[in-house]
DNA sequence: TCCTGGTTGGTGTT
DNA sequence: AACACCAACCAGGA
């Protein structure tokens, strides 16, 4: 009881379930919460963007807030990680850290540099695992040291090793009456949160996620209140396009710590005992926190876990290299009102559906574009509020069939799946404003509207709104070929070299040649529906589900598809 | 070596 | 709304 302890937040900015924190509190005399703002570091690991930030920032001053309620504050110090301690140490005194052990790369980095330098100054540490339900190094070794590789195999896995740890007991206010939490080194303006504008930072004023763990647990117990939903939840039923989000929104808090994963499971065990027909995993609620320990898992035990080269369990495929075709996806000018409102959602606010997710995953990778799957993780993790080493790469691996799923037959049509949930175009409407006055019969294909339709809209398309970046049609039939290549050469061939050159069209018009000779003229054509297969076609109106498309097969003459990649 | 099953596709038929 | 079919993937298990 006689240590003095600094509490390293990282993650796990909370303190119900923060079994390091009150283990430092249950053997100090006075214990030092702070957090490390190493900005360097950070953007080593992620490329933060600024409503991540905004979150981050908001989740430091609700545990500032929590802290003071409890007679204690938060320290926010801003540099080099280990310099930062090592003054603090000195500072204050300290014989003990305390710190959550987790297993990104750059955190298994920082605890080995944390522990190179209590060893150097004589401390004491703890360390627990928080982040996930298990430690999945467990997992692993359950595993005969390897990590399972489908999400089955781990439920099985886990099977052995029974239910995941209870959360550690809520620190109060008694806690830190017992420890003391000295405050009297200068006053409360030192070594605070740092404003937006400190860290150079805009935003929209508009917050639609505060961050912090008060949020967190309020939105939980909103939730909570309806128990036959939650009891009842199936992933794949839920909405991408609803306005409102038709899950949780629980993953933002989750993927920073201000909610407890274990928390959140076993309330959910309490529920699932009440109700005699509960959903179960892989589509139940619990289902979805354990398919977030599956990537945790397997991403710890995977090398360049993150990237395709060098990474054991990731198809090596050619990807083009295309900047302006990524700039479109990113921007939201794909021409794809579907895709485009989804990255528009993305970019304002910071999370989007899962599904949503998919839809444009897919486009980027091997539905249309044929851009590499880390490309669009790097956007997703600029982005979204919830972005997450693990879970990021592992669905953009999942998405792309790189890795985890190899249907890669199935793919999303960038038109009909938004209709099918929202065949008004709600959605839509609400994100790319451009499109609201158009009826809901084109809105999804709005180069179909004719003339007179766009012009009543007040939006010509190729003007006012761009016309559609490919022909969806085509490129996903040449995407087929092209992965089904992958897959036959990759068993005896080394693998595929990176295409480097600086013009992917090019690229796209060789590969093109060699396997089918040159493509068709190019007119027209910018249809998801197709000249080829006249089975295939997209209905243009949202209520009449089988009508065909205005565009009859004899009128499309598809362009080279090269070309189409603008 | 073969067989099974896989969180969430799309089309067409009933 | 439910189902067969498409074309035929991979990890894991027998």
């Amino acid at each position: 009881m006689t240590h003095r302890t600094i509490h390293l937040f990282n993650k796990g900015l909370r303190l119900h379930d923060n079994p390091s924190l009150l283990a430092a509190m249950e053997s100090s005399a006075a214990v030092y919460p702070v957090y490390v703002l190493d900005r360097q570091l950070m953007a080593a690991s992620a490329h933060i963007g600024p409503l991540r930030w905004r979150f981050i920032l908001q989740s430091l001053e609700d545990l500032h807030s929590s802290l003071q309620e409890r007679g204690s504050r938060l320290h926010v110090l801003q540099g080099p990680y280990l310099d930062v301690v090592r003054h603090l140490v000195a500072r204050w005194g300290i014989t003990q850290i305390s710190f959550d052990s987790e297993v990104e790369p750059h955190c298994v980095q920082l605890e080995a540099g944390l522990r190179g330098l209590a060893g150097e100054l004589g401390l004491s540490i703890i360390s627990c695992v928080a982040h996930t339900l298990y430690d999945v190094k467990r997992i692993i070794k359950t595993n005969d040291g390897k990590p399972p590789l489908t999400y089955k195999k781990f439920l099985h896995v886990l099977s052995f090793l029974g239910e995941p740890d209870k959360p550690a007991r809520d620190i109060t206010t008694a806690d830190f009456q017992k420890c003391l939490t000295p405050r009297q080194d200068g006053d409360d303006e030192k070594d605070r949160v740092p404003t937006f504008e400190e860290l150079g930072l805009e935003v929209e004023p508009e917050v639609l996620w505060p961050g912090g763990e008060s949020h967190a647990l309020k939105r939980l117990e909103q939730h909570f209140q309806s128990q036959g939903w939650v009891a009842n939840f199936s992933k794949p039923r839920t909405i991408p396009n609803s306005l409102l989000p038709s899950t949780t929104g629980l993953s933002p808090y989750l993927s920073l710590g201000c909610l407890s994963v274990r928390t959140f499971y076993h309330r959910l065990s309490s529920i699932y005992a009440q109700s005699k027909n509960h959903s179960l995993p892989p589509v139940s609620l619990q289902g979805q926190v354990l398919w977030r320990e599956f990537f945790y898992t397997v991403a710890s035990a995977t090398p360049n876990f993150t990237k395709m080269e060098g990474n054991p369990i990731c198809l090596q495929i050619g990807w083009y290299d295309n900047q302006e075709a990524l700039q479109k996806w990113k921007r939201g000018q794909t021409g794809f009102p579907w895709i485009d409102a989804i990255m528009t959602q993305l970019r304002q606010e910071g999370w989007i559906h899962h599904l949503a997710r998919h839809a444009v995953a897919c486009f980027l990778t091997r539905g249309d574009l044929w851009i590499s799957w880390e490309e669009g993780m790097k956007v997703f993790e600029e982005y979204l509020l919830d972005a997450d080493y693990s879970i990021n790469a592992g669905n953009w691996m999942w998405l792309s069939a790189s890795a985890f799923f190899h249907h890669y037959t199935r793919i999303f049509c960038p038109v009909r799946f938004g209709r099918r949930t929202d065949p008004e175009g709600q959605y839509l409407r609400k994100y790319l404003p451009v499109l609201k006055n158009f009826p809901s019969k084109y809105i999804y294909e709005p180069w179909n509207a004719p003339e007179e339709v766009q012009l009543q809209a007040g939006c010509v398309i190729g003007k006012d709104y761009p016309l559609p970046m490919v022909s969806h049609q085509e490129v996903s039939e040449r995407n087929l070929e092209l992965m089904k290549q992958v897959r036959s050469e990759q068993g005896n061939t080394a693998e595929l070299t990176r295409d480097v050159a600086d013009d992917p069209m090019e690229i796209g018009a060789k590969r093109h040649a060699q396997e089918e000779g040159p493509g068709a003229d190019e007119s027209a054509g910018r249809s998801c529906s197709s000249a080829a297969s006249s089975r295939k076609r997209c209905s243009s109106g949202g209520e009449h589900g089988g009508r065909a498309c205005s565009w009859t097969p004899e009128a499309v003459r598809l362009p080279e598809i090269s070309s189409e990649v603008m």
